[in-house]
DNA sequence: GGAAAGTACTTAGTATCGCTATGTACTGCC
DNA sequence: GGCAGTACATAGCGATACTAAGTACTTTCC
């Protein structure tokens, strides 16, 4: 049986909601022109942020299937010199714009919250 | 039936996952000495944020729910001039604590997410 | 040629939390 | 007596991150 996790550990969980598909999406802004497949992302990701915005695998390929259904992103397959097929993810129109305006509205719950201290 | 929620909209309710948390910490965190009720904390979260985090009370006392069971707040009851019996809530040495950890996290990760812009 | 390690993606099942909706109840004012 | 404002509680629902397990391709090394 498991240890119930502390309040803490939950909320490092939960505080990630959101925050990460907006870090793939930044991530994916990051490389307009080329795109970036799910395994560099992940990587990048995990360097980018120290570990702190990591993920695993069954947490990210949900995340870019979501945002290829809702349009964020295009995609498309490339042969890769060292495994299986990889697919590679570009921003659309749309992505681009959702992607302002989250950035936007992070910045205001972060100034909010700044304020409230 | 309902119309299905935008990518947006499901969005800004998951990024409030946590963050709701926080700010209701930081709140009564403010309000150190005399502590602060329920509907008086939804009022100043409101004004404070202009509404951006603003809460129902069906979210409120949930959370409040929470944080007392994990012994991050203390509860007593006082007298309304104005309505039913209050419930003030006061910081605990634990919330203090944890408030002062999850402060430097939120900080961390916007931190990061800057960066990753 | 086969095992192992690294690359790369997929999906089922679970827990958690914020939201909507609804209900209860006390006070003061007209 | 009814209404508005104050004050709290909770059931049910939907969305998402996590765990865990699986598939499959390439290169390296013995």
């Amino acid at each position: 049986m498991k240890k119930t996790p502390s309040f803490e550990d939950s909320w490092k969980v939960e505080i990630r909601r959101g925050i990460l598909q907006y870090a793939v999406l930044a991530i994916v802004s990051r490389h307009k022109e080329e795109g970036i497949h799910g395994y560099g992302l992940a990587r990048e990701l995990d360097e980018k942020t120290d570990g702190l915005l990591g993920v695993k695998e069954g947490t990210l390929y949900p995340i870019l299937h979501r945002l290829r259904k809702e349009r964020l992103l295009n995609v498309r397959t490339e042969k890769s010199e060292a495994g299986p097929v990889r697919k590679v993810y570009v921003l659309t129109g749309d992505g681009d714009r959702v992607y302002r305006e989250l950035t936007s509205i992070l910045g205001s719950i972060f100034d909010k919250l700044e304020a409230l201290r």
